[in-house]
DNA sequence: TGTACATCAGTGAACGCGCGTTCACTGATGTAC
DNA sequence: TGTACATCAGTGAACGCGCGTTCACTGATGTAC
């Protein structure tokens, strides 16, 4: 039967929030519209009344992971200064399977290798959030003074990408850590040696 | 109709090569073995003559990709010195997807989040081809006379395998490239910057 | 405000499709004598 | 070496299954008067 507006608002939140988590835990191909919609307790001939596809839930619950993503991490760094601030967020990534509840995973290093096969759609909302990660970490590592921030960024997320996909398949819980631990530590040597402006940005 | 055992461990193996490009090019789960065995050459009933099973076939194509992998790296690096050599294979696993025919595909960079979902069969099969590649990059970084080297060659990597993933999802060439750029030069001030052993390695 | 009706969220069954896998069959190969 | 037979690589159709999607139906909600 009908719902009210606002009923009908969060169950397609719900769905949405749902589906981010079983795919970035199951993946795209292997998540079924009926295992999703069972989760968000409805049936799965419910789905079409609020979206077009899946491929257009697998767009929306990517943004939906992005969103998530910004919003710990600007809590997180409430109140640090930059290099503080990076290195929280560097941990936080880098340990995003590792939390006791992973409500915060990045499509990048979750769905890596899917992604290249979803459509366009879904393929323009993970290069925005990646665009707006790399934007955000190099916006800190700005603050450190060092030159050419954005391609440190840059590699430094392609790093953090990375070591969580290599850590995913890692059949020891020793290797997993230990990949992840090499990850941290290199880009914390990455920011340490990166050339520095000649003048320290902090003073412009 | 029978074959020879010649002839039959000819179209195993041009299965198995075959099935490892298209695996890389389109993914694990939507690749087919009608389609696989079509571009053998073959039709799909012949498939479990040579194979129990798909997940046998994906563990089998990931073995051939490592093969691949190190005669190519093997060749490669003939008669270069260790920074050379270093150097050879970063850009040509960085630069994998660009070659005008990309025969030697890296599983990880490749299938890196549909390998989660693989079994234990093809997982072993990827870490052991991991582990093989990161003791080969650390023996080449060892010679720089870099201290905690194999730490080194595991995040180098971790940096690999991610831009990589991140270059496929690229909408424009342009950003494919800057990821790619960008991790080649953090792995080189990384490779520059490493703490060194108080006595260099080459004199030990 | 009350009433009549159109709307539409949700159900559960059904659809078509392609998948991995199986199978009866063919006929050249390899083997046993 | 020659012959008779078992083996098995390859074919092409078929199987069961689960997928994404559609649909007729229900009944509470929202709207028009």
């Amino acid at each position: 039967m009908k719902r009210s507006k606002a009923e009908t608002a969060e169950t397609r939140k719900r769905i949405v929030e749902m589906a981010s988590r079983v795919f970035m835990e199951h993946g795209l191909s292997a998540t079924g519209i009926s295992e999703i919609m069972k989760k968000a307790g409805l049936t799965q001939g419910g789905f079409y009344r609020h979206f077009e596809s899946k491929e257009q839930l697998i767009a929306e619950a990517s943004e939906a992971a992005y969103e998530q993503i910004f919003a710990v991490a600007e809590k997180a760094v409430a109140g640090k200064d930059a290099r503080q601030a990076l290195d929280t967020i560097v941990q936080s990534y880098l340990y995003q399977r590792q939390m006791t509840d992973p409500t915060c995973l990045c499509p990048l290093a979750n769905l890596g290798s899917e992604l290249p096969h979803a459509d366009d759609q879904v393929k323009a909302v993970v290069n925005v959030g990646h665009r707006r990660m790399v934007t955000y970490l190099g916006a800190l590592i700005q603050q450190l003074g060092i030159a050419n921030y954005m391609a440190v960024a840059d590699a430094a997320f392609s790093t953090m990408v990375g070591a969580v996909t290599i850590s995913r398949i890692a059949l020891t819980g020793m290797s997993e850590r230990a990949v992840l631990e090499n990850a941290y530590d290199s880009i914390n040597l990455l920011l340490a040696s990166a050339p520095r402006t000649s003048v320290p940005a902090s003073v412009i």
